[in-house]
DNA sequence: AGCGTTCCCTAACAAGTGTTTGGTAGGTTA
DNA sequence: TAACCTACCAAACACTTGTTAGGGAACGCT
């Protein structure tokens, strides 16, 4: 006698998952204002009130969705940060770190970058904001560091080098397409070459 | 007795900048989509119905904004292209370029960031997608040539670097603000520094 | 067989959307 | 003065939006 309980038709909890994945597909394609729940439950061959069902609201799917991609990000973020490793080898790290989580949350973080700066202003998104906060003394702590140790070049504006950063890694999740012929570490590997030497040949 | 014809109470084809102007910036803060036609009046201080009589739709308010800055923008870039630089120098007119466009159309840059890729698909804005097969072409074979003649390293994908340049420079837009305390020239010629140079200390 | 649960459908709601129509105050022109 | 044009308002239009309420089919459990 068996006591497994075989799941009647499709299980709750990957049922939901299913759900938000193709809604944070639709919601990266077309941004979330122009995204209708009608577009969405037609994608996941339903109906517009059945996803009532599962969700209370379309705000709580983008919710959702920017949650749990946010929360698996700092997961990554402070096992680097705890290494406590040289200021060029965490920015490495953060780097390779940053291109895994665009592989595996490719949609959420194309969201994450056209919506989160308006979403941030609501109360229900503060985490957005506090997720900047402590994204930029990450970054810009490990740059200083890198400055002061002789790392880092010193003759450049920090919070222009920052952005410079910052920005290169993220906005490759409007281009980047996973199982293309380069895996995140190589894409992160030529990204960190060019960020750390520069494009230019030295003579 | 003079024949010049003194204008009513606001001559029309400066209006029509004005408004084009509030809405460019209503669209950059919030999204196309987002924005209602009642939003953009009231930041003009009329009622949403009166913008019909100056445009015909809200979507040929944002065709309009976006044209007009495209256009701009080629035209400096042809006067780049046009004069036969070397690859670096060209590399570096072009960056210099693109940053004081920032400067002049910061509003319009920002709305073909976020709104483009998914305007280019209609028929209407083809316009989108040419331009973005010249830019290509331009950047892409620059980087080409330089590599060619030995301005650039040969050891990167040299469409991932493409890629890297390119979106290094429009991203700029999203923090970027006409007034601080470095001019767009300053801004390139940093940019240009990490970018060819890198951001590590040569040793 | 009966009951409860899961998951979706049908049908509607109220609010908000872009847009149109007719009107009108105030200036210019004849 | 009269006709005219510009630039706006007032009010409504058809439609789309997110969301809700009630119902019902399929399945597991007792």
């Amino acid at each position: 006698m068996s006591t497994k309980k075989k799941p009647q038709v499709t299980p709750t909890p990957e049922r939901r998952q299913e759900l938000l994945a193709t809604a944070a597909e639709v919601f990266a394609a077309h941004g979330y204002n122009a995204t209708t729940v009608r577009r969405i439950a037609d994608e996941a061959g339903m109906l517009a009130g059945s996803l009532y069902y599962h969700f209370d609201s379309k705000e709580s799917m983008i919710d959702e969705i920017l949650s749990t991609f946010l929360d698996e990000l700092w997961q990554g973020y402070d096992t680097v940060l705890a290494a406590r490793l040289g200021p060029r080898e965490t920015i490495e790290a953060l780097v390779t770190e940053s291109f895994r989580e665009i592989d595996r949350h490719r949609p959420a973080v194309a969201i994450y970058q056209k919506e989160s700066k308006h979403l941030a202003t609501q109360p229900r998104f503060a985490y957005l904001a506090d997720s900047q906060t402590k994204f930029e003394e990450a970054w810009l702590g490990t740059l200083e560091r890198g400055v002061a140790e002789g790392a880092f070049r010193d003759d450049l504006d920090i919070r222009l080098t920052y952005r410079f950063v910052r920005d290169t890694v993220w906005v490759a999740a409007s281009w980047y397409r996973p199982g293309g012929h380069h895996s995140p570490e190589e894409i992160a590997r030529q990204y960190l070459s060019m960020v750390l030497d520069g494009i230019a040949l030295r003579t």
